[in-house]
DNA sequence: CATGCGTGGTC
DNA sequence: TGACCAAGCAT
């Protein structure tokens, strides 16, 4: 069946006026007091939606207020250093959203005047403005009809609707989207795509939503047949692969430690950190002689200080954390140099880094 | 379409 | 403790 016949198929039969107009009143009587609720900035709703994706509300909010304390408009963010920037998402985690954020917002000071666009395709060509933000700002911002589907949508969807579609699969997500333009209120869309969400964060959570307090009950199919801890279906992940490293904490004649800065790209971009030894390939015995031969130093290991780990979506980093002391030598790496305790808020550390640090 | 990309909380 | 989850995007 054609996707377009789908929809149509899916929605037969589906009262969307009342839905939407439940939705919309349950929102608009229960929805959380935010910090980026407060106005409808399209700066301040695209700044929130980067920081929220795949990050608890909880999370954002301190980091929120802060970022907009330190970058209050797009001109103040489009001028500051990445390194000031990567500082403020510091322990946010997704680094690379820091950056596309910083580069869209100098786009639209240069190419647009200024001004966040407000048509789908100016803004859907910014960095880091995939499929759902762009509908984020659009309907928050600009209160356009345009869908905005994220795990939230999938799940309460899925279940209302009763779609057993696989949600970690991108053409589930294109579903979605079509059925959200069917249903959308075109009164106020960003009362029923904030609401769609809310109900998602609130109600109709993954493991044991509240349905006896749900709004929208009455208009649900997995409800209705007693489906809607079967839903919405999702592939599962793959388990992380682990690594064993040791962190080198190093200290010369003055007391400061010896930092490096990441590549550009990958993992933990541009973001700094404590020397580490890859144990799946380095010998433990060999590691002062390793050590020369990447950095020329000659160093004198410590006592192992702990055990630190950090695990990422997709592989777990399990360090000891081992104090070292330059005995002789020169430094000669490009991208490490010896950093004087006080100077650490000039460096932005994933949080394992800042870990090791309180071991220092 | 699958994989890489963080972190903290929950059960 | 491990598995899963959370307002995704780029490649």
């Amino acid at each position: 069946m054609k996707r377009t016949d789908r929809v149509n198929f899916i929605l037969n039969d589906f009262d969307k006026d009342s839905y939407s107009r439940d939705l919309i009143k349950w929102f608009k009587e229960e929805q959380r007091i935010l910090p980026w609720r407060e106005n409808q900035d399209p700066y301040r709703v695209w700044v929130s939606e980067i920081m929220l994706q795949q990050t608890k509300v909880d999370t954002v909010i301190p980091y929120f207020h802060h970022f907009l304390e330190k970058f209050p408009d797009l001109k103040t963010l489009a001028e500051a250093n990445e390194q000031e920037v990567l500082k403020a998402w510091e322990g946010l985690g997704y680094y690379s959203r820091a950056r596309n954020l910083q580069n869209a917002v100098r786009e639209v000071v240069e190419e647009y005047n200024g001004v966040v666009p407000a048509n789908p395709v100016d803004l859907g060509g910014l960095k880091g403005v995939g499929p759902y933000t762009k509908g984020a700002i659009l309907s928050i911002a600009y209160d356009t009809p345009e869908p905005a589907v994220d795990g939230n949508v999938m799940r309460v969807l899925s279940r209302v609707l009763r779609i057993e579609e696989d949600i970690s699969k991108q053409s589930t997500r294109k579903l979605f989207e079509e059925l959200v333009r069917e249903i959308i209120s075109h009164e106020d869309p960003s009362s029923f795509n904030q609401g769609l969400m809310e109900l998602g964060a609130l109600i109709c959570t993954p493991k044991t939503p509240s349905c006896m307090l749900c709004p929208v009950q009455s208009h649900c199919r997995a409800f209705d047949e007693g489906l809607e801890t079967e839903l919405p279906v999702k592939s599962s992940k793959k388990k992380q692969k682990k690594s064993p490293y040791l962190l080198l904490l190093i200290q010369n004649e003055k007391g400061d430690i010896l930092i490096e800065q990441r590549p550009e790209d990958g993992l933990l971009a541009s973001l700094w950190q404590y020397p580490m030894v890859p144990l799946q390939d380095i010998d433990r015995d060999s590691v002062p002689h390793w050590f020369y031969g990447e950095y020329g130093l000659n160093i004198e290991l410590g006592e192992s200080s702990g055990q630190i780990k950090h695990v990422f979506s997709h592989l777990i980093w399990e360090m000891e954390v081992v104090k070292a002391k330059v005995v002789s030598g020169n430094l000669d790496h490009g991208r490490a140099k010896w950093m004087n305790n006080s100077d650490i808020e000039d460096y932005p550390f994933p949080v394992s880094h800042q870990k090791a640090h309180s071991l220092y």
